[in-house]
DNA sequence: TGAGAATTACGAAGATTTTCGTAATCCTTT
DNA sequence: AAAGGATTACGAAAATCTTCGTAATTCTCA
């Protein structure tokens, strides 16, 4: 028994799925050789997480040809928010405001984020 | 071989952290208690849970008495910083501006709540 | 004081994530 | 066509996390 997140991808198939956001529909090499720039992982390693998200339903796979080609099935957007309402609930108890404030303080951030983020708050205000 | 967050608690953890972090020191039965006000948990669960917590170094115990009182050895702050912290990472490539915009997005913000981050920006601008 | 209730200690089992070895299958190249 | 390389399929194992049963210990109170 044992579960992270509320329901959302793992740590590594989140690293899978950002390769695949990032770069368009791969083969497991390109995956695993993406991957093995920041980590190293066995070719098999990443073979069997992108199988086992296929049965998931996290990635679509192309089989027509022998190299497989894997493609997203779920949205950055969709999964980031997921991720991050997950976390709303279960460190700052629904309180959005409490989590922008220990984002703004866990980092550095550049004036022109700064902007950008004000520029958003001006849009919410209508 | 798993691993949710980079290194900070577990769900469960987490949980019986913030009821320590809301009322202070406590006994593994007023932790229970609470727990079990939003999900069933057994009372030996929990007082597992917070041996092996003791045992991180993430609870300190007071076993002088037959009543063990568990406290949390480390700060709400610290353990939120390092949640986002790890996220940012992780979901964002390091970009707290992403994480920001996704946590206006992800649930309704109060005209307060957004009074309040403004005024944070005012005072990071300096 | 003795019985029963509460608490702690201990160990085990199920679930999941992650890793990888090995075999089977397919392709490429000579 | 055959050998060798690449890829996929399959199964197992290690590492936690979570749960709980059972025994041992301590307390309470009638």
């Amino acid at each position: 028994m044992a579960r992270a997140k509320g329901q959302g991808p793992t740590d590594k198939e989140l690293a899978i799925l950002k390769v695949l956001w990032a770069n368009g529909p791969s083969t497991v090499r390109q995956v695993n050789d993406h991957i093995n720039q920041q980590q190293e992982t066995g070719y098999t390693t990443t073979l069997k997480l992108m199988q086992i998200m296929t049965e998931k339903g996290l990635l679509i796979r192309d089989d027509s040809a022998f190299k497989h080609v894997f493609e997203a099935a779920v949205s950055a957007e969709d999964t980031e928010n997921q991720i991050v309402g997950d976390m709303l609930d279960k460190v700052f108890s629904g309180s959005a405001e409490k989590l922008v404030m220990r984002a703004l303080s866990a980092k550095q951030i550049s004036a022109e984020e700064l902007k950008k983020i004000r520029q958003r708050l001006d849009r919410m205000e209508d």
